[in-house]
DNA sequence: ACGCTGATTTACCCACCCGC
DNA sequence: GCGGGTGGGTAAATCAGCGT
């Protein structure tokens, strides 16, 4: 059932009937309820290519996504697109995920925005040097960065506050007396690595303790990367006493290279993690974790700052940064002091 | 005759197909 | 190759009917 039929149906005019359905005031009450009413009787539902096409948008905000294998099972990604849906929802706007193979990336945003597909994009995972967002800068389509990059210009982002996370982690190890503290980053090309990185090293610099290079490894956003990492840092004749690790998914491989190296984090070495680990992936264990805290109510937030960009507000004041939230564990409590 | 309300008519959106 | 029609819907302009 289509417009016209609805309105052939009711002796009204297509128009008529378009405009009792969207709430214009100038249809009067009695007809828009006969209208509503039988809208609802027949399923009348308006055909969104049609739409488009008299309106120039889709009602459809995207997020464009290189899917892992582990992300549709991740609760923190289902948090944020939940958060996401409900608030696009309640402004009748549909969120699409679309995957994108990791190669050709840039091209899929290239297809998307050029054939209109939808009204705004989440840009997640963004990079130090992010060539999608300079891409959707240039060609001014509306869009919402999750995590920071570096840009000329000012753009809408939501990020937490990475460097000030992994500062206080480091400063906590630190009072408990470590000094050979270690860190293992996902690719430092990944803007949240780099600014975890920054916060480490800044917080070392501060309290005078040298950072050394192979203390720093990086490149692990699986947990296969991450347990060999943590392999190459146990095999040191200088081992760490504690770990810094910046992503959970590298940290499942930590903690597997601790069980094979037959440690004990909390015992024989401090580990804390950014992100944290659920208990039942820990063996029971609790981790000592720098929080992101409510990533359904980021979610949420994402989702009003692509509203106000698509509302047309200054850039410039849709920008959110958020704390995080060091929450102490017994993965931590090695003390050298 | 006039203004107001509520409805209809007209024009247009964009890509594609069809016939001349 | 070009112009015109098609699809479903909406915005703006226009019209009809009513009460005063």
């Amino acid at each position: 059932m289509n417009l016209r039929e609805l309105a052939l149906l009711l002796n009204l005019s297509p128009t008529t009937v378009s405009r009792a359905l969207n709430g214009f005031s100038d249809v009067s009450e009695k007809t828009r309820q006969r209208v509503t009413a039988a809208a609802e009787r027949h399923g009348y539902q308006p055909n969104s290519t049609a739409r488009k096409l008299a309106l120039g948008r889709t009602d459809c905000v995207g997020m464009i996504y290189p899917l892992q294998p582990n992300d549709l099972n991740d609760p923190v990604f289902h948090a944020i697109v939940g958060g996401m849906t409900d608030q696009f929802n309640d402004a009748g706007i549909d969120l699409m995920l679309i995957s994108a193979d990791n190669h050709n990336e840039l091209q899929t945003y290239q297809r998307i925005t050029a054939g209109h597909r939808v009204d705004g994009l989440i840009v997640a995972r963004t990079c130090v040097f992010d060539e999608r967002l300079r891409y959707l800068q240039s060609c001014q389509f509306p869009f919402v960065a999750h995590g920071r990059s570096q840009m000329d210009t000012p753009y809408p982002w939501f990020d937490y506050d990475n460097d000030a996370g992994t500062r206080a982690a480091v400063e906590r190890l630190l009072a408990l007396g470590h000094k050979r503290i270690a860190l293992i980053s996902a690719p430092l090309a990944l803007n949240f690595a780099m600014q975890r990185k920054q916060g480490f090293v800044a917080a070392m610099q501060a309290a005078g303790v040298t950072v050394e290079a192979s203390l720093l490894q990086e490149g692990a956003l699986t947990a296969q990367m991450g347990e060999a990492l943590m392999h190459r840092l146990l095999k040191q004749s200088l081992r760490p006493t504690a770990v810094v690790v910046d992503n959970n998914l590298a940290a499942m491989g930590v903690l597997a290279a601790l069980r094979q190296a037959e440690l004990r984090a909390g015992t024989d070495i401090s580990l804390i993690v950014f992100g944290g680990v659920a208990p039942e992936l820990a063996m029971g264990q609790n981790i000592t974790a720098i929080r992101q805290p409510d990533p359904r109510e980021a979610g949420v937030t994402l989702a009003s700052l692509m509203l106000a960009r698509l509302r047309g507000e200054d850039t410039a004041s849709l920008q959110v940064l958020w704390p995080t939230l060091l929450q102490p564990g017994t993965s931590d409590q090695v003390c050298l002091v």
